[in-house]
DNA sequence: ATTAAAAACAACTAATTTTTGTAAGTGATA
DNA sequence: TATCACTTACAAAAATTAGTTGTTTTTAAT
């Protein structure tokens, strides 16, 4: 391509192209200029320009008009099809669940996995069958990159772990009872926090690898220090060491009953924590991700209340 | 479509689109300014533009660039061929004969579809074997009309009946002889042009159906006055009336010799005339009508002086 | 918290489009 | 052939828009 034409090619609008397809069907500027709203010497200065781009005279003038030159009419052709792709590039695409075929990817605590999760992708399954779905363990690591790259679409996390540029929804409140195994002795005993505290015990650390626990100011608060032995970073891995040792834990709510573990009687309730979604800015207007989010606040009727930073 | 868009598209630059994609490519507004030749701002304010105009982000910042959003990409796909097919618009088309498929009409006397047609449908025929070829009886009266309509292309004709806005090539001269049946009597005997201006005559009037042919000047010069009975509109029938009748005419001299008249011998050679092809201006730059109108020019080694008007 | 890189904002300048006004071309018609 | 109605083309002023320089804010990593 010659460098006068990409130079005037930058210079070229959609509407010189508009001026070019009307002045085809109208064969008259006088009549393209009242179409468009404009004089009839806007459309006569484009079509000086037009004709320079091309270098070929377009048009030539009639008494009552102008007929196209061969070459005006083989771009006509070619125009046609170029409008109508542009005009489809302003018409928002219509959201339709049960069409969409792209992938979506969650990153998600295995809390979440197991609470949240299930009925999310039931709904998922049920509307949008040919949506792929990718679930990645969550890494609070790098979160923030992972989702720069698009390797992450959305966290299902506690709030600690998002930093504070990303929006995020809250979904809802959890509270931790303490658990030991269905074989301990302690079982049916009723128990105070200072009971709990010299007790062996396993903390969930997701991040950081020691051996802090999200309870310890609250023992702290009562003066006592708990006696910590174990770090694991899975809560479903910890009913099953819970169950085959003499340990104890605090364990999310929601992740009770169940076959493992029972429930010690403690006669203090632990802080609660919140439950909540996160996501990149880029993903904000994403229809898609908009829908998914909506789905995943009324899925189980939490009271949602977004958070999304300015 | 909303009108805030359209509105909007009327302002929409290639230039626009092309930062768009530069934009999806590099991630950077900077590099995207630096690959433009623009700064940094100019590409902001362009995208800020593009914003508004498809009503969402498009691209969210990071400290190192920005990164699209789910829309940004989705437009991404659409925009690379758009793209493609604006620029392939100023790609001039390669003119190759043999590959021209379109229709090419020519209107021409019945005198040179006798003379000049053969030639140069031959070639024709043998150069671009796939381009379609409607000869068409010439009509004087709305000559420039039908080209103007874009249903004759070319005309061979004399210039007598090409209006002065119509541009022409000059092809050759011809002159005219005068003859009788090939049985007459006057055969193989010298002839003054006052012998002649007695005898019944025929003339061909192409336009005007009158008794006046165009050599009756010559004869008014010489103080005679011609004695035509007939007036017929085509050359190659006034051979076959002039065969069988005592009439004599003037006829173009390459019509001869013919099986049907014979050359009177006559001491005045009449004034000689010219044949020319006209077209529209609308056809001046059509590549397929400047290569036939060379074939014409060149068939038989016309010397060809065009004369364009301005 | 500091810093380095990048985008966004603001005011100004340059370029371009559009309009207003006018001239000139075109073909029909009296 | 002169005029008429309609049309495109040209020119200069006005309005709009793009681009630049200088500066501020945002961003995320050190």
């Amino acid at each position: 391509m010659n460098s006068k034409a990409s130079r005037s090619l930058n210079r070229l609008y959609i509407k010189q192209l508009q001026v070019l397809h009307s002045l085809l069907q109208e064969r008259n500027l006088s009549k393209v200029a009242a179409k468009m709203g404009l004089t009839q010497q806007a459309i006569s200065e484009q079509l000086r320009k037009l004709r320079d781009l091309f270098d070929d005279p377009l048009f030539v003038r009639q008494s009552n008009g102008v007929i196209p030159t061969a070459l005006a009419e083989s771009l006509g052709g070619k125009i046609s099809p170029i409008l109508r792709d542009i005009e489809a590039l302003l018409d928002k695409p219509s959201f339709v669940p049960g069409e969409q075929t792209g992938l979506f990817r969650i990153s998600a605590t295995d809390y979440a996995m197991a609470v949240i999760l299930p009925p999310l992708l039931a709904e998922l399954r049920r509307l949008a069958p040919h949506l792929k779905i990718i679930i990645s363990e969550f890494e609070s690591d790098n979160l923030h990159a992972l989702m720069a790259a698009g390797e992450i679409d959305l966290a299902l996390t506690f709030p600690d772990f998002i930093p504070a540029e990303m929006p995020s929804v809250f979904l809802f409140e959890e509270h931790h009872v303490c658990v030991a195994s269905r074989h301990s002795p302690l079982l049916n005993t009723p128990l105070l926090l200072a009971d709990i505290a010299p007790l062996p015990q396993l903390v969930i650390s997701l991040a950081r690898n020691n051996l802090q626990g999200s309870a310890d100011a609250w023992f702290a608060e009562q003066g006592l220090t708990r006696n910590i032995v174990m770090s694991i970073p899975s809560f479903s891995a910890a009913s099953d060491i819970i169950e085959s040792t003499d340990i104890v834990a605090f364990l999310p709510s929601r992740l009770l009953p169940n076959h493992k573990v029972a429930i010690l009687q403690l006669s203090d309730t632990p802080p609660s924590f919140n439950l909540v979604a996160a996501w990149h800015k880029r993903s904000t207007t994403s229809r898609l991700h908009q829908w998914i989010l909506q789905l995943l606040i009324d899925s189980e009727g939490f009271s949602a209340s977004t958070s999304l930073p300015k």
